[in-house]
DNA sequence: TTGTACGCGTTATCAA
DNA sequence: TTGATAACGCGTACAA
């Protein structure tokens, strides 16, 4: 790899020259300029990142932290999503950007996450999805050792903004909207996602507030967003319920596959408005969002923390409706 | 941050000192060990490691390079997982690596490619399901830029080697495995991939060394991996057809659920074996590979290479199966 | 066993 | 307008 020195010889200027011309500095002129651009042409030098940054002191890179324990398909989908908005951004605002999966980080103590990414020059954290059980994270986030946007949880501090989804409204618009489809409606499971989560207390609300307007009577099950356990509880209390309402489609699904096989029919809606929902052929409410949108976001809100703006909490918009195959399967098409 | 420096004045030691504590060197007497350690650790020090790769001359970054521009939910769970084995032996080895997708390199030229890379040190590329249509790559790996391993395309050269399993022997076997369950089968429809890919070449061997042997009628469309492309096929040419053979489960989705709104009956088999397929409750066969897996042994190789050993192809197995919903769900449960 | 001095590739300051 | 030189943080011969 050709370095500047090998540039400064071959045009016969100080690599200090060509420092400066390489950079757009004006006061150079129009002889020495082309002699350096043409000698760099000609090594095909590239300047190196390492060296640039040790000497701007600038370690400017932002880390993506996404969950990648659990909710295979869930996340599969949504992940996908939340790096590619995340890198169209980076390129644009030219930032570095290195992604992690939290599986990577199970078998370490918080301090050695933090060594971990100080060592990486990281400064700046997008976390996906922060789940109540990671620990680590939580800490981090609440120490305020790292710039951190939080997407779809929601601490904020000096140091940290959050983005998301209004959870409480759109569980409550969510389930009204399907009430409102269904007549005779008595008896409501709610399949809650992780206990004492975060989120899943905001959607938790956001029901309980739909109790106290409708009176309806609710049982609660939680299904800590995992499929399969939403089917086992829906062959527990399936029978004497007449409609439920999920807090993620994954269980949504779970939950519908699980009421074919007992061979009854109970209405059914979800939370995400994942692709997934379009294969299943099951037409159900959902609360669609989107993820690359609000990555992108979370990314726009990081640069203002590294301008040294104060944190904040940010909303996005939602839209209840029913996810069906075709407009999938004719949205992702190449045709 | 604190610098070697720092820790030096602290320990009251010289940075040379430090850096042979920090790095293990054995000939440091106990009681500057202790000091220096103790002060390192109050300060929290942490290596800045752009310095330490610019002094060691050392800058092995691995680009992963996921191309995301199609295929949508197919690529969104493989990709994930091609990321999650990538990203396992990458701390293993502690070698830094950096993510991209083929879309954000859509509007530059194969120079700017190399240059960008470069530029961020990265001289290894692990590149997934190169296609054929992605020029700026397929030359970057022709003139041998880089280090590349790629997976499940096959170019090998000195700086190139290539995992993948045996497409070829893989469309044979699923094919006649699905033949071999049906009776009175003479024709066939194969919906291959994308018109002169080189994956869609070599499965293409395939299906015709099965017609050879077993002599039946073969109707040959190019669904280009595409599943609504696939559909519309179907539509065309379904009647006359005895069964269908899909070069991926994303088409064979499409496949069967084209047949069904035609209200007819053909046998389907696909190639992947994603878990979407459980989703859709039809059990066909398909070709199944631990992508995760795979991408692993694209590390291993990545290794091999920078350790300067020649490019050369790896195989690796596969299964012919069928994907069933319980299975999956139970598989990624949380319980 | 410890410290000095230099080099890695770059930018920035200041003198020429 | 250009060039020498000092940083940036670290590793490492080599000298002490």
């Amino acid at each position: 790899m050709a370095s500047i020195n090998d540039v400064a010889k071959k045009a016969g200027v100080a690599k200090s020259t060509v420092s400066k011309v390489l950079n757009g500095y004006r006061m150079v002129s129009d002889e020495t300029r082309e002699k350096v651009e043409k000698a760099a042409k000609e090594l095909g030098y590239v300047p190196n990142s390492f060296a640039v940054s040790l000497s701007k002191k600038e370690f400017n890179r932002i880390g993506l932290i996404v969950d990648i324990r659990h909710n295979r398909q869930f996340v599969d989908e949504i992940g996908m999503q939340y790096l590619t908005g995340a890198f169209e951004r980076s390129k644009v605002y030219q930032m570095e950007t290195v992604t992690f999966f939290t599986s990577q980080f199970d078998d370490m103590s918080a301090d050695q996450v933090i060594a971990y990414l100080k060592s990486q020059q990281i400064n700046g954290l997008i976390i996906y999805n922060l789940s109540i059980e990671n620990q680590n994270f939580y800490q981090i986030v609440k120490e305020q050792f790292f710039f951190c946007v939080l997407v779809d949880s929601a601490i904020t501090n000096q140091k940290t903004s959050s983005v998301s989804i209004d959870h409480e409204a759109a569980q409550y618009d969510v389930a009204k909207q399907t009430l409102a489809e269904n007549f005779y409606i008595q008896k409501i499971l709610y399949i809650a996602g992780g206990k004492g989560g975060y989120i899943t207390n905001l959607r938790l609300k956001g029901i309980r507030k739909l109790q106290k307007e409708m009176g309806f009577r609710l049982t609660i099950a939680y299904g800590d967003f995992d499929e399969y356990t939403a089917r086992n509880i829906i062959f527990e209390y399936a029978k004497n319920i007449d409609i439920i309402i999920c807090a993620s489609d994954l269980m949504a699904i779970g939950a519908v596959n699980a009421l074919k096989e007992m061979d009854i029919f109970r209405p059914v809606c979800g939370f995400d408005g994942i692709a997934l929902m379009g294969y299943t052929k099951i037409l159900m409410n959902t609360v669609k969002q989107d993820f690359k949108e609000k990555s992108m976001k979370a990314f726009d809100e990081m640069k203002r923390l590294l301008e040294g703006k104060h944190g904040r909490h940010l909303e996005i918009p939602y839209e209840i409706c029913k996810i069906d195959y075709m407009d999938i399967i004719k949205k992702y098409s190449r045709q």
